[in-house]
RNA sequence: GGUGGGGUUCCCGAGCGGUCAAAGGGAUCAGACUGUAAAUCUGACGGCUCUGCCUUCGAAGGUUCGAAUCCUUCCCCCACCA
């Protein structure tokens, strides 16, 4: 009996997956499940380029718009989600189409994610005081004695790994190193076929970026991000704040940087975010590329998906 | 026309006789990445036949064992005075 398939499109920014995505979804009878850290927040619209409530309206789509900017997300809470909303679509004998470009979640969802505790607000903050009190070189000495294993591939100016692996400890008296250890090869209850959506190349990602931020702004970016600004609930401590363009945005309306440097910073920004993202892309070499904007591209998508699906049911268990 | 400040490696910007291919930041390139990931962090970053050599600090000369650093002239910026 083969498994369930589900098609994952995955890309950089500025790629034109969302619109792929759609198109799939309407010809495959799919369902959009998005595999995007920022899209997960509600009244962050613009800036994240968030499917329009026509689209949503169009093709059911998941995991956006579920928590409220002041509230924090992650990747084993995208995992749970993600595997909840496969099985309900597959309960509905739709296609879950994952789409997105936060290529860990893509990692953990497909690949597996260690049991690991989640963030403890409690610990973390008196860890981040115990940082700015003794200094991060003392919190990595500290790391190594409890987990010799986690310093060593931890750097000691990498604050952020350094007090998730002291919190983890202090949270479960069992270190990072050994929660990770446990980590087994994920058993999915579904057939996965996922393909890279990108331009010819990264420069060729530039100009589309820098277009694409000039129509954020022409849109209403500045309000969306002024209304955030607003919110005495926000601040820039916050993941969702730290979203390239609305970190930017939020300096500018603080005053600390002018409206023409505010707009190259964040195209600057969303540069640098592609490139983190083809590091990521780079790993996923054999898996079928398709180029942005080529012709008949869903339709060519759809033909190849179909054509996997077709193999891997002939072929029974073989993927 | 006069006075003062300045022209430094892709950009900003330190250096002001040797330890200088030249601090620091930015950009760029490459990489890492396991519950913050649109985050966080690392490396490279004038050229080469690369434990050394060559070309760089507005231009040309000069002083010196030795100059981005001192002197002379010239070119260009900025401020102020005319």
């Amino acid at each position: 009996m083969p498994l369930p398939p589900v098609l994952a499109l995955m890309g950089p920014t500025a790629s034109g997956k969302s619109m792929l995505a759609l198109q799939l979804a309407e010809q495959l009878d799919g369902e959009i499940i998005s595999v995007d850290s920022s899209l997960v927040y509600r009244g962050m619209d613009i800036g994240t380029a968030k499917p329009s409530p026509a689209e949503m309206a169009r093709i059911p789509h998941h995991l956006i718009d579920i928590l409220h900017p002041a509230e924090s997300y992650s990747t084993g809470r995208f995992c749970r989600e993600a595997r909840t909303a496969i099985s309900d679509i597959h309960g509905r004998k739709r296609l879950p189409i994952l789409v997105g470009g936060t290529m860990l979640y893509f990692q953990a969802l497909l690949h597996g994610l260690a049991e690991l505790p989640p963030a403890h607000p409690d610990i973390r903050q008196r860890l981040e005081q115990e940082r700015s009190d003794s200094g991060l070189a003392c919190m990595h000495e500290k790391l190594a004695l409890i987990d010799p294993l986690a310093a060593a591939r931890i750097h000691p100016n990498d604050p952020q790994r350094i007090l998730r692996a002291l919190e983890v400890y202090q949270a479960t008296g069992q270190t990072l190193s050994d929660w990770q250890a446990q980590q087994s090869a994920p058993s999915h209850s579904f057939d996965v076929w996922s393909c890279v959506l990108a331009p010819e190349s990264r420069q060729a990602l530039d100009p589309r970026i820098r277009q694409r931020f000039h129509a954020m702004l022409a849109s209403g970016f500045e309000n969306e991000v002024r209304r955030l600004h607003d919110n005495p609930d926000l601040h820039t401590g916050l993941p969702a704040m730290r979203a390239v363009g609305y970190r930017q945005l939020w300096d500018y309306l603080d005053g600390r940087d002018s409206y023409e440097s505010m707009v190259e910073k964040a195209i600057i920004a969303t540069r640098q975010f592609a490139k983190r993202q083809y590091t990521w892309l780079r790993r996923e070499k054999d898996r079928p590329h398709f180029l942005s904007d080529s012709p008949a591209l869903a339709e060519r998508v759809t033909e190849t998906f179909l054509a996997w699906r077709m193999a891997s049911q002939a072929g029974g268990s073989l993927g």
